[in-house]
DNA sequence: CACATAGTTCGGCGAGGGCCGAAGTGTTTC
DNA sequence: GAAACACTTCGGCCCTCGCCGAACTATGTG
């Protein structure tokens, strides 16, 4: 790739938009990329397979999802250097954004499961308590299966479809979290009994007092607070 | 200007090529990069035209030639950060790029007139020796009208056409050197009598063994070489 | 299996932009 | 004043590219 042909790629609306927010480490899915930007699915996957051939993308398939990201922090340089030369965007936008980055780093969802701070300790404390087994493919224990069954989830007896439990990288913590089956009845259980709620229209999630007792409890956590 | 409209104006074959001509942190003229580049003359303004109000150029007018360059550091920065996500050119070309550009800063003609370090110290010695006059508004002193006919050279009688001399910002060595119709026809003499003769097909100028003696007789200087 | 969802490929439309030559402006030379 | 020169503006050509919708593939769900 000449300079011209990366200049190329950050050249289009899209494409920049693509990249700035991108700009905060996390991979996103195709899906939200085209949402974010307000294009269509077809013109956002023709946009990312440009970018990642271009070397300012690496991309993670996930199942039916294609999770994308910065190649690297000289690709986040590059950006920065070039949105130096831009005025720079008033402060109450900048503060709007960090405010939403943090409460990401917090939690949020990652497709259909917890991730972000929550994520990575909920699954910790599972792991302790020994509810999953993190050996050469994952699976859920016995005790796993009653504690689900307390909880009032019926996990899927083990299909070919979907595996129960994986594990699934997070882009904040730069740790696995629990995906999977019994990742997204979890996630669907605290939506449900609002231990946690959405913040705005994003994926960051506030997590409730009533929710903060119930992880803390049912994860026996001896902690004043889950994050 | 955007990130987007950054990006835009770097995104072309001709006016990367222009900005990467103005990497050297010299002054090139309209017809110059045209050329350089391979495109029409009319080309090359409306592209330059661009750039400066993209605020990637600077431009000097001086009389009829649009002398441009790099705008600052910034710019440059972010031209050798776009690079580097190009494969680095071959050492070949680069150290032919490297033996040209020094080759240039030593000796060169800047229009028609002597520039680089060359032109530096020849200004300097005829100031020093009370040939031409720097004051508000420069002129030929009596002394100098002598040494320039001593030399073989009629300088025009002062008309309004073109300043006799002229102060004209080098751009290797940030410091000014003899421009004008005086300047001009030293470098005319020079070239007549061999005292200089161009490397190649671009500006830099070698100075013949003749041309040495010449120039450190002529100015007085007590140097080994005048380079 | 049917169904829903995420993503890809393809055809076609329309806007934008790079290019040139021709004509015009301003500067320098004779 | 005439001619040469550097540069600019304008009109028009043509190609690229971003976009969408429709059809298609692949994955997960019931």
């Amino acid at each position: 790739m000449s300079l011209v042909q990366i200049a190329g790629l950050l050249a289009d609306q899209t494409r920049a938009a693509f990249c700035l927010a991108l700009l905060d480490g996390r991979a996103w899915t195709a899906g939200e990329l085209a949402r974010h930007a307000g294009v269509s699915q077809s013109t956002a996957s023709e946009h990312l397979s440009r970018l990642t051939a271009g070397g300012l993308l690496t991309e993670v398939r996930q199942g039916r999802h294609r999770y994308v990201r910065l190649a690297g922090p000289a690709v986040a340089d590059l950006l920065e250097d070039l949105a130096s030369f831009s005025p720079s965007t008033p402060s109450p936008q900048t503060l709007r954004e960090s405010t939403r980055m943090s409460a990401e780093a917090r939690a949020r969802t990652c497709y259909d499961h917890l991730a972000g701070h929550l994520g990575v300790v909920v699954s910790d404390a599972l792991l302790n308590l020994g509810l999953v087994v993190d050996r050469n493919g994952l699976s859920v224990s016995e005790r796993g299966l009653e504690w689900f069954a307390d909880l009032g989830v019926s996990l899927p007896a083990r299909r070919r479809s979907r595996p129960v439990v994986r594990s699934c990288l997070d882009w904040t913590e730069r740790r696995t979290h629990l995906g999977g089956a019994a990742g997204a009845a979890l996630c669907r259980t605290a939506f449900e009994r609002q231990w946690v709620e959405r913040i705005g229209s994003g994926r960051a999630l506030r997590i409730t007092p009533s929710g903060d007792r119930a992880f803390r409890e049912l994860l026996a956590l001896d902690i004043h607070s889950i994050i």
